[in-house]
DNA sequence: ATTCTATGTCGAA
DNA sequence: TCGACCTAGAATA
């Protein structure tokens, strides 16, 4: 489930349930041991979310977890504690709640030189108050990629992925494959704006909902969407159905490996 | 039983 | 541009 909200609601729910009291930690699997064994019996300080990277800190100890979900990792807080290890469980820590850690792209313990390194490359997060979306605009007024390509590099924009991006592009009426150069100011502080915007409702659910009112399901007198990734969309994985404005079929395409779904209709402009 | 797919990123060809 | 990688559940045979 890992867009930049999942992250961030990750940080605030993992703070919630452990900070400030001693943690078990363990690797189940085996391949975080040494340094779940190192962590165990410590207290949690603080989970904070960079993007699509988590950071978690523990008391007396210098060095860092960095999380980072990769396509299909998980992390799952149960209000439980002693339940059995089902399937492969990186990292388990145990509190007044139990949280596993499956499938991560990275799970390492890092000191604080390459956790700033790690955040440094970094464009601006609509999740950071401290976020700057100057930077991300410098880099797409004067770029020839496509803004499709823009919006997914965590260089010009950190915790946007694949449903944010469609979505997005959708919402503003961008063809795709439009050069970053090409996508106007005012277009862009828009854009900014609705992403803010966009990933707080995001991190409240826990979904990503994109759907504007007075498009949703019940006002529209169709079914609610039901899918993996749980939201109420109007273009991401609804390619060949009818587009929820003008009923076009909605398409997708491969771009450098990445599904991209887009209403030919409704998006022609830059 | 096997293959496929997924909200991601890296590094080699 | 492609494969590799981390895992689980759905789809296909």
């Amino acid at each position: 489930m890992p867009e930049g909200h999942t992250l961030h609601r990750l940080a605030d729910d993992l703070t919630t349930a452990f900070a400030g009291r001693p943690v078990v930690s363990s690797s189940p699997q085996g391949r975080f041991a040494a340094e779940a064994a190192r962590i165990d019996g410590r207290v949690l300080e603080s989970a904070e979310a960079f993007g699509k990277h988590l950071f978690v800190a523990f008391a007396d100890l210098p060095s860092v977890v960095h999380i980072h979900l990769g396509l299909y990792g998980s992390f799952v807080i149960t209000p439980d504690v002693g339940h059995p290890v089902v399937g492969q469980v990186r990292w388990r820590l145990e509190g007044a709640a139990t949280a596993d850690l499956r499938g991560p792209n990275t799970c390492a313990l890092l000191a604080p030189p390459e956790v700033d390194a790690i955040v440094d490359r970094l464009g601006p997060d609509p999740l950071r108050a401290d976020a700057d979306p100057d930077l991300a605009w410098h880099r797409i007024h004067r770029s020839e990629l496509t803004i499709a390509a823009l919006l997914m590099d965590q260089k010009v924009l950190a915790g946007v992925g694949n449903v944010y991006r469609a979505e997005l592009l959708f919402r503003h009426g961008v063809a795709p494959m439009t050069a970053g150069r090409r996508i106007p100011r005012v277009r862009w502080n828009a854009m900014w704006d609705d992403l803010c915007a966009l990933m707080r409702v995001g991190v409240e659910r826990g979904r990503i909902d994109t759907v504007r009112p007075e498009h949703e399901p019940e006002a529209m007198g169709r079914e609610p969407r039901v899918d993996d990734h749980g939201g109420e969309v109007y273009v991401y994985r609804r390619d060949g159905q009818g587009c929820l404005i003008c009923g076009t079929p909605i398409r997708r395409r491969d771009v450098a490996g990445r599904n991209l779904f887009w209403c030919p209709s409704c998006q022609r402009r830059g």
